[in-house]
DNA sequence: TTCGCAATCATGCAAGTGTATAATTACGAG
DNA sequence: CTCGTAATTATACACTTGCATGATTGCGAA
């Protein structure tokens, strides 16, 4: 008697890597970190625990790829509608913010994925060189926007002028998608974004809630 | 023959405990959060490892009794240089603000201790309800700080404006605070409470700069 | 001094961890 | 069709984890 049902497939490596990943990402943002075990995430991946050491030489690794990806995301959100945005620069910079700082992008899952992966930051090499790459990624785009916005209005800054502004600016977005992930019953569905284009807009001594409004 | 010298000494229940939580926030400080084992805190607090599960009923209760000593102290820490002084309104807001941008406050363990805890928040009610005291706790100080220096500036806010600005503000300090303590080499020593005290003080349509420097 | 008891310790256990290894099996090249 | 090989599985191993248990022992009360 000959079994026809093959007892499983074989994908192309790339298939596998992303399905993996997708399966820690999913894990660790309902159940955190330490719920993904070699063992979960073969299972939500439905495959043998040995495919993790097959396609990833650890499983550290293979979260440190599930870390970028997720951040990638992120990034790639809340550039795009930035992007989107063909209008005046302010109406950019307002789109990228409000962005930021509405669903999907904040989340409970999305801050929980964000929390766990900083702890490993402390002791991982890798990790760390990743979270900076990260960070320093997102701070240069919100640089460039404020470059322009503020050379649209007539008040072009100095490089030292414009590094302060976009920490600052940076910091009032981490701070308000932290918090709006971790306390989501905390606030109104448009109070993130309203308090984050009226704070940037303080912090750039300019009025961006009209900006926000002509998409 | 009789062993003359004590092979353990009995401590008040309360010296225990917070050697005990001591042990724990050092070890989370330096090796991160999966380092706090059983085994390491009490080997670090000098004792055996039953210790814990005798003034603990469990691990999970130490570890939260940690994050809340770690909290409240980090609290303590920056209202103590905000009350120090016993200027206007301005001045003690500027010496709040700077001090949570200013070591000890921020520090890569502290943020590395917050980080670790933050992951428990996710599944544990406990964690969670002690997360959200602690980030009221902190906001409301702030809140008040504001309204006096409004107050003060003869700019009265409504407690809707109120507690807009106050969200802002603690968003830009938790968000400098964060990255300060992670990218420990990315800033100059008195980068972080310059950009806070500046982006403050634009929020709130003032000018703390001067405020800060009489103390 | 003696004695009881709570504080402390030493040891063990069951469950779960990441990783290594060898046996299977799908599937394209020849 | 056959067959080599890389993908996949199944299983096992060494180790760590939090917790339980029962034996010690310091120390205040009597």
């Amino acid at each position: 008697m000959s079994d026809n049902t093959p007892k499983f497939k074989r994908e192309p490596a790339e298939h596998r890597r992303e399905a993996l990943i997708n399966a820690t990402l999913s894990l660790i943002a309902e159940k955190g970190v330490q719920a993904a075990t070699v063992r979960a995430i073969a299972a939500r991946a439905d495959v043998s625990q040995g495919m993790i050491r097959h396609h990833f030489s650890s499983k550290e690794e293979l979260i440190t790829a599930a870390y970028e990806h997720h951040m990638d995301r992120l990034t790639d959100l809340t550039s795009a509608s930035a992007d989107a945005d063909s209008g005046a620069a302010a109406a950019q910079l307002a789109a990228f913010v409000v962005a930021s700082l509405t669903p999907p992008v904040v989340d409970a899952g999305s801050v929980s994925l964000w929390a766990g992966f900083l702890t490993k930051v402390h002791d991982d090499q890798q990790m760390r060189d990743s979270h900076e790459r990260t960070y320093y990624n997102f701070r240069n785009r919100l640089e460039a926007l404020i470059a322009a916005v503020l050379e649209e209005a007539g008040q072009p800054a100095t490089p030292q002028q414009l590094r302060y502004l976009a920490i600052a600016c940076n910091a009032v977005i981490d701070g308000l998608w932290l918090e709006g992930g971790i306390l989501s019953g905390a606030f109104a569905p448009d109070e993130l974004p309203e308090i984050g284009i009226r704070s940037v807009g303080a912090i750039l001594g300019m009025d961006l809630t009209k900006a926000g409004q002509q998409t």
